[in-house]
RNA sequence: GGCGGCGUAGCCAAGUGGCUAAGGCGACGGUCUGCAAAACCGUUAUUCCCCGGUUCGAGUCCGGGCGCCGCCUCCA
C-alpha cells in the first residue's frame, strides 16, 4: 500500500512518488520572525512535523527544509516601533519560536535558513530572471514580470486577467503592470540594505523560498508545505520565479494546512481574536494541544476553545495511565504461569494489528484523525489486557504487556505525542496538582491516614468528609486492594 | 463579483457507492467499592442540513435550495 497525498496542485490525491526511491526533499516555509507565535502557526508546525515523522517511520530518508523570514515590512515596522534593529527583533523572535515548538515536540528541521544569510543566490536566482527577460529593474526595484510566465495562476486556480482586473499599483511602486510582483525592494532610509546590482536595496518575500529551496533541495523537490492561505500569492510566486529560472518543475506535491478559527472565525491579527501557543501552554499540556490539532483532518478548518483542549487532556490522561499500568504491571515479579484468558486473548491481537492499522490511516493523505481513533482503540485493549493480567497474573502476560505498550508508545510518537515516561509523566501531573491545593506530600498522607483511621472505625462521615475536601482541591483519591492512592483530577 | 471548502449523535470528529455509520469528550446503567474514583462491560445517530434525480443499492455520485466559512491585500 502506498502512500497517498493530496497536491493542492491537481487538486486530488495522488500516489506519492519521490523523486529519488527511499528519499524525500521537503520544504515548507517557516515563520517571519517579528511577533510571538499564535495556534495557528503551531497547527502548521505540528502537521508538518507528523507528516516528516511518519515519512520516517515508513523508512524515507527526509530532508527537511524550513526556512525564516528575518527581513520583511513587517519586521521593519516592529523593530521602529519598538527601536531596536532589526536584527535583534527577528533573534529575539526566532528564540520564543524555538522555546514554543520545543515544547510542542516540533522537530528541528534539517537546514533551517535564513534569508539574511542568503542574500548572494537571492540576488543570482534575480539575474538570472532579469537575463531571461522574466524581470525587470526600474527605479531601483526589480519586479517579476507575471505575464511573461505561462501559467501564472496555476496553482491557485485563477488567471490572469482576473487577477490584473483587480490588481492596482500602490503610489511609490515602480511596477509596469498590477500583477507584478517585488523581487528586490530599492533601499529606503533607515532600512537595512544590502549592495546589489541595482543598487542598495533587501529582497522581496517570495524568492528567498525558491532560492533557499533550490540552494539546499534542488531545482525540483518533492513536497512544499504551508498555510493555505500562502497558496496566494506566496507559493505561486515562488512557483513562477522558480520555474522560470530553471525551465523545470519546481515543486512535486503541494500541501496546505487548513486554518485554526476561533467561534468560526479564522484567526487573525486584525480581528485580534487569536491565542498564542506561550498562553495555551500556561494552561495546558503541549501533548494535549498536539491531540488536539492533529484531532481533525489537516486540511479542514479547526476551531479553538478550552473546552476542545480539555477534552484532549482527558484522552491524553487514559493513554499515560494505560501505558504505565502496563509497564507497571509487566514489572511484577509473577512465576504462575496459568494461560492468558480469552478476553486478553482478544485484546492481545488487537494490539498486534495496531500497528498496520496506524499506518494505513497514515498513508490516506496523513489522516491523524482516523489514526487517532485507531490509537484509542488500542488503548482500550491495553487496558482490557492490564485488568486481566491484574486480576489473575500470570508470567504470561509480561511479554505482550510490554509490546503492547510498545506498540502503542511506537504509534504516539508519530503523531508526537506519549514522549514523556508514563509513571514521570503522572507523577508531574500530580505533584503540580498538589501544589495548587496548597498541600504537600506530607500533609497529603497524613490527611489519607487520618481517613483511613476513620475507615477502620466505619466512621464513613469523616472519611468521606477528608474525600472531598480534596477533590475541591482537585485531588482525588482511589481507595485499591494495596492502600489509598491518589492522583490529580482533571479539573 | 470570481474561485474554493464545509454542513454526520449533546459537543468534537472519521467515513466519498454495498457487511452492524470509526474514535474521543460528556451522559446513563452494570462489574468493582463501605460509598466513591480509576479501569472494564453495556447503552447513547433506523440515520448523515432540505428537496429532487441516477443506481439493484447513496452520508458517499448528479441537479436545485438553505446555512456557515475561507482565498482573491500581509497572514500558518
Amino acid at each position: 500500500m502506498s502512500i497517498q497525498i493530496y497536491n493542492s496542485f491537481t487538486r486530488k490525491k495522488e500516489e506519492f512518488t519521490p523523486l529519488e526511491e527511499g528519499k524525500v526533499r521537503m520544504y515548507v516555509c517557516g515563520i517571519t520572525a517579528y511577533d510571538r507565535c499564535h495556534i495557528g502557526h503551531a497547527r502548521s508546525a505540528v502537521v508538518f512535523d507528523a507528516v516528516v515523522r511518519h515519512l520516517r517511520s515508513r523508512g524515507f530518508e527526509v530532508s527537511f527544509v524550513r526556512n525564516f523570514t528575518d527581513i520583511d515590512d513587517k519586521i521593519i515596522n516592529r523593530a521602529n516601533q519598538e527601536g531596536i534593529s532589526c536584527s535583534e527583533l527577528s533573534e529575539r523572535e526566532i528564540g520564543h519560536f524555538y522555546d514554543d515548538m520545543d515544547a510542542l515536540g516540533i522537530l528541528r528541521a534539517d537546514i533551517e535558513p535564513k534569508a539574511t544569510e542568503h542574500i548572494p543566490d537571492i540576488i543570482n536566482l534575480i539575474e538570472k530572471l532579469v537575463e531571461k527577460g522574466v524581470a525587470y529593474e526600474a527605479g531601483g526595484d526589480v519586479y517579476f514580470s507575471v505575464e511573461n510566465f505561462a501559467g501564472y495562476g496555476a496553482l491557485s486556480g485563477r488567471n490572469i486577467e482576473e487577477m490584473l482586473a483587480g490588481a492596482r499599483i500602490a503610489p511609490g511602486e515602480n511596477k509596469r503592470s498590477p500583477g507584478d510582483f517585488a523581487l528586490w525592494k530599492a533601499a529606503k532610509p533607515g532600512e537595512p540594505k544590502w549592495e546589489s546590482p541595482w543598487g542598495e536595496g533587501r529582497p522581496g518575500w517570495h524568492i528567498e523560498c525558491s532560492a533557499m529551496s533550490m540552494k539546499y533541495l534542488g531545482e525540483t523537490i518533492d513536497i512544499h508545505g504551508g498555510g493555505l492561505d500562502l497558496i496566494f500569492p506566496h507559493h505561486e510566486n515562488e512557483r513562477a520565479q522558480s520555474e522560470a529560472a530553471t525551465g523545470n518543475r519546481f515543486v512535486k506535491y503541494w500541501m496546505h494546512n487548513g486554518f485554526v478559527t476561533i467561534k468560526g472565525d479564522k484567526m487573525s491579527k486584525s480581528l485580534n481574536n487569536f491565542i498564542t501557543i506561550q498562553d495555551i501552554l500556561k494552561e495546558y499540556h503541549p501533548e494535549a494541544l498536539r491531540l488536539f490539532l492533529l484531532s481533525k483532518h489537516y486540511r479542514s478548518p479547526l476551531d479553538y476553545s478550552p473546552e476542545a483542549i480539555s477534552e484532549n487532556m482527558a484522552a491524553l490522561d487514559r493513554c499515560y495511565n494505560a501505558v504505565s499500568e502496563a509497564e507497571r504491571l509487566s514489572g511484577m515479579n509473577v512465576r504462575k504461569k496459568r494461560p492468558v484468558t480469552d478476553a486478553a486473548a482478544e485484546a492481545i491481537q488487537e494490539l498486534e494489528a495496531l500497528p498496520e492499522k496506524f499506518n494505513q490511516a497514515m498513508d490516506d493523505d496523513f489522516n491523524t484523525a482516523k489514526a487517532i481513533g485507531i490509537l484509542f482503540e488500542a488503548v482500550r485493549a491495553l487496558n482490557r489486557l492490564n485488568d486481566q493480567a491484574g486480576k489473575k497474573p500470570s508470567a504470561l502476560y509480561v511479554e505482550p504487556l510490554k509490546a503492547g505498550a510498545e506498540a502503542v508508545k511506537k504509534a504516539a510518537s508519530v503523531l508526537g505525542i506519549l514522549r514523556q515516561d508514563p509513571a514521570a509523566y503522572l507523577k508531574e501531573r500530580n505533584l503540580a496538582a498538589l501544589a495548587e491545593a496548597g498541600l504537600d506530600q506530607e500533609a497529603l498522607e497524613k490527611l489519607i491516614e487520618k481517613r483511613n483511621q476513620a475507615r477502620r472505625e466505619k466512621n464513613w462521615a469523616e472519611a468521606d468528609r477528608i474525600r472531598d475536601e480534596l477533590l475541591s482541591k482537585n485531588i482525588v483519591l482511589q481507595d485499591g486492594p494495596e492502600g489509598t492512592t491518589w492522583s490529580a483530577g482533571r479539573g
